[in-house]
DNA sequence: CTGAAAGCGCTAACAT
DNA sequence: ATGTTAGCGCTTTCAG
């Protein structure tokens, strides 16, 4: 269990080789001959040599990986995370780049240091998914020498390049969605204040004010993403007076807690309530009714930071500063016309 | 943004001193004068120098890193592993030691080839967390030079150390809870073939036949821990000509399948149908009935890992080579006693 | 097609 | 308290 690691000169000594041609057959270089390659190989395959990756990125000056920070993992709010990590990771699969996923817990102190633990020697590029822009990092960030995209990000203006989704659209599309139906009592249940909030927001007010709707103070709520915040969220606007009749949740989470609080009280979804979501997570077609949501393309969103930030570091240039991604309007089963 | 990184040759040259000393004052080692820390101290905050990771870890032979390999972190059935995720960071920053979390997509390859990075320069100590043994990377890990500790793994056995959860009993519990309510048609949706799987099945099957109650082949079903796949499995035994008073599944997202399948079919739980999952991930606490499942010490186990590996990077010795986990039943609101 | 030399940026061990 | 000398394991460059 600790047998000293084998390294690249042993190799060379055992096929009677010089570690150069070792190297240019672990690299798949050409201009080599064949008898040599299958010589290197069979004594690479037979000791089980694996090349020190900090030897190699020290001397190369690339690492090959590109480096992703996340706030966490696990809570709920960022459970759309997941989706984007899979479209990232078979992106990157798919280059031969690795990934290498830090997450902050959402600590300042935390981000700064893995970010700068992943500008300075450990990836080639650096994909920022945290929801809180800290100008601390984004300071670090703006003039490290190695690139870096911010994704979906917080409020704070940067010169970096960013890829977002295009959050007013799925405001709008939502809110006429509802409009549509024949609602006129929609109800907005935002999330944190963050730029994705402060757009879904602006576009669910737009639509209002185009078909002549009003905007009632009491009909917008804030939640924190999570599915309790929604929960609450709900019991707040079916206390009301005058309830909604269709409520537009900017987190599938929320959206299944105003469904939890629907249905404590006995009221049918979409009978007595419409009801759509934000996101698209897979969970959103699996409850009851299923859930008519806003989709946002977490997986492409991945998939296309890893693809630009790749050849950011071949020095290509970013076709454009700012990407944006579109959303989609997906009607399942939760949204109706109102009854009345 | 693209500016040379700064060495630490050039600190120690604007400094005035050697590259020793720098490297001293970096790495926080006494004996070095005050003014001349200060002086260093400056230099380095003005410059805004970090060391090279790569040229660090080659240097010292160390990283102060652990690697994590999981499967997925997006999917259902992987929604547990941000909680182990969760305890290990924690553990990990308490002393000052980084995680790197790696994913395979269940594929075997990437598993292979994430672990031989991990192993050869990248980290200094690996927690396989891969439901999924493969012959593959365990004689890889088996005599790879640095420790390692698999947790609540598969079915091949090992010799390497590992941390697992008591499924036995968990598989107990679920049970003799619903057997002191009166329960007499128990049925078990389980997961996937695997350790977990196997524990907990017998431990269910070995309470039944305590209880002198009948071990019925019809009950026991099989779904692969998501939860549209406990949905499936709550169908099919719903449509059993006697059908259980009772449902047990080993994930909670399968119990939400149940759930779902049973809300559909206008069942109550707990009136119509009792209900026991597996896992308390959070949002067991979320749903409605609140959900009476098995906890498992899942942040405690990614603490206790981390603890454990590092303690095995600096050569102390395995305190045992297996450790196991307890669980714990959280009786909710899904059970209750049988209504006929 | 193959090899020898130099050096990536840092730290360990030993001077001074 | 500080500096000097090696060398980590690999790749790059250039010569054979």
């Amino acid at each position: 269990m600790t047998k000293p690691a084998i390294t690249l000169s042993e190799i060379a000594r055992i096929a009677g080789v010089s570690k150069m041609t070792v190297s240019n057959v672990i690299n798949g270089k050409k201009g080599v001959a064949e008898d040599t390659r299958q010589r290197i190989l069979e004594v690479i395959q037979e000791t089980g040599y694996v090349a020190n990756r900090s030897a190699r990125n020290l001397a190369s000056g690339r690492t090959r990986t590109i480096g992703l920070v996340v706030p966490k993992l696990n809570s709920n709010y960022t459970l759309y995370i997941g989706e984007i990590l899979r479209g990232a990771g078979d992106a990157a699969d798919r280059q031969h780049w690795d990934l290498l996923v830090c997450t902050t817990s959402d600590d300042e102190e935390r981000e700064l240091r893995r970010i700068q633990a992943l500008a300075t020697g450990l990836a080639d590029g650096i994909l920022v998914l945290l929801p809180r822009a800290e100008q601390t990092y984004l300071s670090f960030l703006q003039d490290t020498h190695i690139p870096v995209i911010t994704l979906d990000h917080g409020l704070i203006e940067t010169p970096l390049p960013s890829i977002d989704v295009d959050n007013h659209t799925g405001g709008r599309l939502g809110t006429q969605h509802l409009v549509d139906l024949g609602h006129k009592r929609i109800a907005f249940v935002g999330g944190t204040y963050s730029r994705a909030h402060l757009e879904r927001l602006s576009g669910y007010q737009e639509v209002l004010r185009e078909n002549g709707l009003p905007i009632d103070p009491d009909l917008m709520v804030h939640g924190d993403y999570s599915q309790p915040s929604g929960f609450q969220a709900a019991e707040r606007l079916l206390d009301l007076p005058e309830p909604p009749t269709a409520i537009f949740a900017i987190s599938d989470a929320m959206a299944f807690g105003v469904m939890e609080a629907a249905g404590r009280r006995g009221l049918r979804i979409p009978e007595d309530v419409s009801l759509v979501g934000f996101d698209d997570i897979p969970m959103a077609n699996w409850v009851h009714p299923r859930l008519t949501t806003i989709r946002q393309p977490l997986y492409q969103l991945g998939e296309t930071a890893i693809n630009l930030i790749i050849s950011l570091t071949d020095g290509d240039a970013l076709p454009g500063q700012r990407m944006m991604l579109p959303v989609e309007l997906v009607v399942r089963n939760s949204t109706g016309k109102p009854e009345k």
